[in-house]
DNA sequence: TTCTGTCGATCAATCAGTTGATTGAGGCAG
DNA sequence: CTGCCTCAATCAACTGATTGATCGACAGAA
């Protein structure tokens, strides 16, 4: 009665759901908050076929960072001139976050335990690498084209966009405007008006 | 033999002392890690003392807030030009962050929990608003000095320099130079130089 | 039959918080 | 001074609840 085991036309993934279930589960709750039954709950299932998919609780979780990072660099600037690309890519981030706010709770939460788990200091920080030079390399093609007021120093440029963005996205914010007045204010240090 | 009973010359405070120790067990392993039972132990007492002084373990986290708070608020500038105001709240940050990193964890973990708990919202968001605003006047005095090269829209350089300091010191960084990078640029930005 | 997926039941470990007892310092009456 | 009482502070041991993980059973498909 309450399953239907046969003759299900789109036959769930499991693994999936788990992941999605438990990504959501520490968007609202914080590692601190993550159960594994909750989980289970939360995609139907029971906490022993949690375990069929996943032999640990930290296999789970490496599962959740994989979608999180890899949800991230949906943000990562596309097509366009260098300095169309930066704009699109504020915008992007801009978008998600209205849109996705629980992928930046994620993205906090991993961060911080980034400190004391090497398995997500790994992929965490490939990531954050991977963004400032992606944002260094545009403003270095921005001031080559002659786009941008370019400052002498690309290193700090890009620093000071990452640092930005990433405390006005993953830091709860107690002023909901800073986050937009953020991006405005680093368009027009960086002359993209 | 483990304590003299009489004649202490300090008599040491146990409720500092168990606060002391949460804060530096937050620092190491975020509230995921923190044990009432570790701590008090840290602390050199047995658990049921540890009650003694707090009721509840939010209780005792409770004090673990005001105290970083206030520590925090120790940044804010004093003296001096409004741009030199503004050159040292940045030192401030940058030798806070080289002398007591801990500081930074709890106060990451804090800002990530204020989401979830209403009591370390209140507090939180009061500092990072008086913070905000702090800096906002800083500017306008600044500007209206005619030190600065000014903006128009003072709130979005505020908010831009609380984003930037927000997301280089409390979120753990891959590329250790970008606190100094994103410091440096931001006054490049506001015409600090 | 055998393999895949699923579940109810259960385990061992861990945790926050409690209980009852002990210790030592200070007050105070004799 | 001495003996008695009180009380703040402390502890060892326990409780009740929760958690991650496991086991054995069982159903349906191949």
């Amino acid at each position: 009665m309450k399953k239907k085991p046969a003759a299900e036309p789109a036959p769930v993934d499991r693994r999936q759901d788990l992941v999605a279930a438990a990504y959501q589960q520490i968007a609202r709750l914080g590692f601190e908050g993550l159960r594994t039954r909750d989980v289970a709950a939360a995609a139907g299932v029971n906490v022993a076929t949690l375990h069929y998919y996943f032999p640990t609780k930290e296999a789970l979780i490496g599962d959740v960072l994989k979608h999180a990072m890899q949800r991230f660099r949906s943000t990562m600037p596309a097509s366009g001139s260098p300095s169309e690309q930066l704009r699109n890519h504020f915008a992007g981030i801009r978008r998600l976050v209205r849109e996705e706010p629980e992928l930046f709770a994620v993205m906090g939460e991993l961060a911080l335990r980034s400190a004391r788990d090497p398995a997500i200091r790994d992929l965490y920080q490939q990531t954050t690498n991977i963004w400032q030079s992606t944002v260094r390399g545009l403003l270095a093609k921005a001031v080559r084209d002659g786009l941008v007021t370019g400052s002498r120093n690309l290193d700090a440029q890009a620093s000071l966009v990452v640092s930005a963005l990433t405390g006005a996205s993953m830091i709860p914010l107690s002023r909901p405007a800073r986050l937009n007045e953020t991006i405005a204010e680093l368009e027009r240090s960086l002359g993209l008006n």
